[in-house]
DNA sequence: GATAAAAATGTAAAGGTTTACATGAACGAT
DNA sequence: ATCGTTCATGTAAACCTTTACATTTTTATC
């Protein structure tokens, strides 16, 4: 109740011992004899003693700190993601920190502070289309910091990876649709340069092609993922004349946006045309109607993730480099709800 | 390239200067004189020093991070606040350390050591349902971290507050439905023991009373903000008899539940039955039909949270103790949309 | 140009922990 | 009894900054 929380050395005091035993005790008990060791505890009880985390991080040269980079904290397709590695990360005694990547454009200078003012041991990183530059531990590769992907990812750059398989993924959705009859389908397409997009493309092309179908160039809108790009593909396919009956979503949200657009001309889910979504948020579910969609497992993306990086930073720097970077795919699957039916002609 | 990383001996002797000097030349500047100043800049640059976070912390006697207790990472409505506070925060300087509340019943361990392990240096809190003893700082308010409250508090501890006017709020969103006409109205409220539910029911009730109505407490559906709460609010109504022809949902989330289970039985809105939401989530303008609803600033509410903890830990903890705490109360929206319309009656 | 005051810089301690190395005790083998 | 191990503990340095205090340099004043 004095000035200062008790250190180590009121510990040491208190149970007699010297302040190197007592930080054995705590950290390697198996070396201290029982009887001390029972001593230090009783001690710590005592005194109320908890470890001051920066003289700890600081004679041992690390942080306890793992940064993640989310592209988009309102995305709640990342939220739970986070929620995953925050669950893991904590019980392994790390802090999580976030940073949004949003802003980032503008402040080329803070990011890589996250490495080179070592204020994190380990890096998990959502956005694929983070400038790969700033990625870059100091020209090494992991130098400082252990990074690890998730979801996301660049070529650019070598380093472990968490996803799902993304073609395998599509290429479900579009055969649940041929499954239902349809022929003519769709897709509204994520971001140009995203990595997804194209993997996820090709999935659903490489379907129909199994079948013989192809999918029209026309029918390949463009979007980024977000509700609005689902809002204008429906824009044009209300515009145009020579329709697909069915239209296969690189998100949920895009297909939220595609439906609602429709919904205000009038156009019905399923009846009209069938809509499929990537990624089952949690309110897809509840959408009207609900959602077809591809379920990704996020809490455990984002727990796979946290190990990976755990392990990742037990290996000396060096190893890190050496050999291929892990890669974990997690299986998904389609979840059949109300918003696919069979064509209507 | 050498082992370590340049220490501020490093820049020290490549200033031709003393370690002190360097120390001040970068976080004082204006008491070194220019010559040297310059001198320690450049030798900062040539160097790539980075002040090391640890040894700062240690001798300063503080962390550099604040903590915030989410009760459900997964729940959009936060992330969109933790947003807010990321942005502020680091722009501040801290870093931001989130915490799930929601698994935390079974560990009451790890909690405190938020504040004991001198982890953070501040705690932003938004959950009011969490133990209040878990959020008691050894005893004394305040002693080691300051904190304050945003969206959720509980009574039971005084704190600074960042909030918005409840009460008002659902006056708002009632009289939305008075003005349509409607004087049956109905409410799907948040969980019992939550300080949002009592004041946004009050301001529902207060706004009929005004117009000499009254709400049936047949017409009160209980919540706890998810969308499966609304769901059940709507079988609820499914089954009566006398039934309110517009109901005001506590959380958007529920009412787009409750739309959602009404369009399952072929109940349409806004023609057989209005809904006003509370949140105003990204989703809602996009849902089907597109949400009327209380537009919450939810980053703004994020940003002004930090602002205001930000000046917390300026004040030396025993100041804090002293006077009321203070409150910010921001305002809100009503936003007009399509589930909202006159009677058909 | 001498003196006082102010400004700039240097010296060294302190912050709390971990750990390499040294020391000492206990024990078994000869 | 002696020696060599093994095990347990203690000593003290190191991790890197910041800052109170001491010292030196500059500036102002007469």
């Amino acid at each position: 109740m004095n000035g200062r929380p008790p250190s180590i050395r009121d510990v040491a005091k208190a149970a007699g011992v010297s302040t190197a035993t007592v930080s054995r005790a705590l950290s390697n008990p198996e070396v201290v004899s029982e009887t001390t060791r029972e001593a230090v505890f009783r001690a710590v009880d005592a005194t109320g003693y908890t470890v001051n985390i920066s003289a700890r991080n600081l004679r041992r040269q690390e942080t306890g700190a793992v940064a993640v980079l989310v592209p988009n904290l309102a995305n709640p397709f990342f939220s739970r993601i986070l929620s995953g590695i925050a669950g893991v990360m904590s019980e392994a005694g790390y802090n999580v920190l976030i940073a949004d990547t949003t802003p980032m454009d503008l402040d080329d200078h803070r990011f890589p502070e996250y490495f080179s003012h070592n204020r994190v041991d380990g890096l998990i990183v959502l956005d694929g289309m983070l400038r790969h530059d700033l990625l870059m531990n100091r020209g090494s590769p992991e130098a400082r910091a252990a990074m690890v992907f998730a979801c996301e990812w660049t070529d650019r750059i070598q380093r472990p990876i968490v996803t799902i398989d993304n073609q395998e993924a599509s290429a479900k959705a579009v055969q649940h649709l041929l499954d239902l009859g349809h022929t003519r389908i769709g897709h509204v397409s994520g971001p140009r340069d995203n990595v997804l997009t194209a993997s996820r493309l090709e999935g659903a092309q490489g379907a129909l092609h199994a079948v013989g179908l192809k999918m029209s160039p026309n029918w390949i809108y463009p979007g980024d993922f977000t509700v609005g790009a689902g809002a204008r593909a429906a824009q044009i396919w209300l515009a145009a004349t020579d329709r697909p009956t069915a239209v296969f979503c690189s998100s949920d949200e895009m297909a939220m946006g595609f439906i609602g657009e429709l919904d205000r001309h009038k156009v019905r889910v399923p009846q009209d045309i069938s809509v499929v979504g990537f990624d089952d948020l949690e309110i897809s579910a509840h959408f009207v109607p609900p959602l077809t969609t591809i379920h990704q497992p996020r809490v455990t993306i984002g727990r796979a993730a946290a190990r990976m990086l755990l392990e990742r930073m037990k290996l000396p720097p060096m190893e890190r480099a050496r050999g291929p970077a892990p890669r974990v795919i997690l299986p998904v699957e389609l979840v059949r709800r109300l918003s696919t039916a069979p064509p209507s002609t």
